[in-house]
DNA sequence: TCTATGCTTGAAAACGATTTTCAATTTTGG
DNA sequence: CCAAAATTGAAAATCGTTTTCAAGCATAGA
């Protein structure tokens, strides 16, 4: 599990500790298919372990963060959401309206562009976020 | 000023009132060249009209925004910015994390691909933002 | 194993930005 | 000018996030 493994890691080298509260956490989280909120997260946690905190939570999600496992976005609803990075390749979102939820897609001529517009700029990207925000075909159809 | 008409028509057919107040942020609002907070945009004001509340630019900057002369933006400094809409076209930014310099520009070749992969999903575009994070021109250099 | 050190936890408080409340004031239509 | 209704500014409330703090654990060394 390579997720795992950079989290432990990370923690042996800044002299950080592995919880019995951060291998739940983690575990939910890489369980989590969507882009959970600490919120979120922390309310799935509560059921199977009534006694972990929000604060834990939310300092694990940061820490996923910090060692690189994890990516905080925000998609404009007022909440800090967590996006597992399992893979390197960069991709974007369609965040629909209706039903929150939220697809992800990628596309290198759109990347391709991007660097060229930097370039006419004179503008060193270091990063970059792109999403749609409209209606998904279920609620399009629905 | 199409800006300027547009707010008052808005205040019109919604039964609401047109104040000194409201003149004021709103001129202050469309002189200001770039992306303002509500914060930034109140300590502009105070200096001219120091009676002026917070509370009372935030809820013109909401005005705005609900009329459509201005479009609520987060560059992720964890703050609530406002831009001008004097045109239709829409556009993008290239945000720079040294001096927070917020360059706009256009590009409808990647708009095209958008529109692509919405298509793709099945997705109906309501809006969308695409932002570019790096370092400007000036700061590469510097 | 036992202990000491220091990181971690959970609850509650602090925080920063945003939004709402409320009494006083201002605008607008009649 | 008057009355009705919206607006204002200050302060308080709210929301998500972050920090504080005392108590609880994990880890390394004896």
């Amino acid at each position: 599990m390579p997720g795992k493994a950079l989290f432990h890691d990370y923690l042996a080298a800044k002299g950080l500790k592995s919880t019995r509260q951060r291998e739940v956490i983690l575990d939910e989280f890489l369980r989590c298919a969507s882009h959970p909120s600490t919120e979120e997260l922390y309310l799935r946690l509560r059921k199977k372990h009534p006694g972990i905190g929000y604060a834990t939570v939310h300092r694990a999600l940061k820490l996923f963060a910090e060692c690189g496992i994890a990516e905080e976005r925000n998609f404009g609803d007022g909440q800090t959401r967590y996006e597992s990075r399992s893979g390197e390749d960069h991709h974007d979102h369609l965040v629909c309206l209706g039903c929150g939820a939220i697809i992800e897609f990628e596309d290198p001529r759109i990347e391709e562009l991007q660097a060229k517009v930097a370039e006419q700029h004179g503008f060193l990207i270091e990063n970059h976020r792109l999403e749609l925000y409209g209606r998904c075909g279920k609620c399009v159809a629905g």
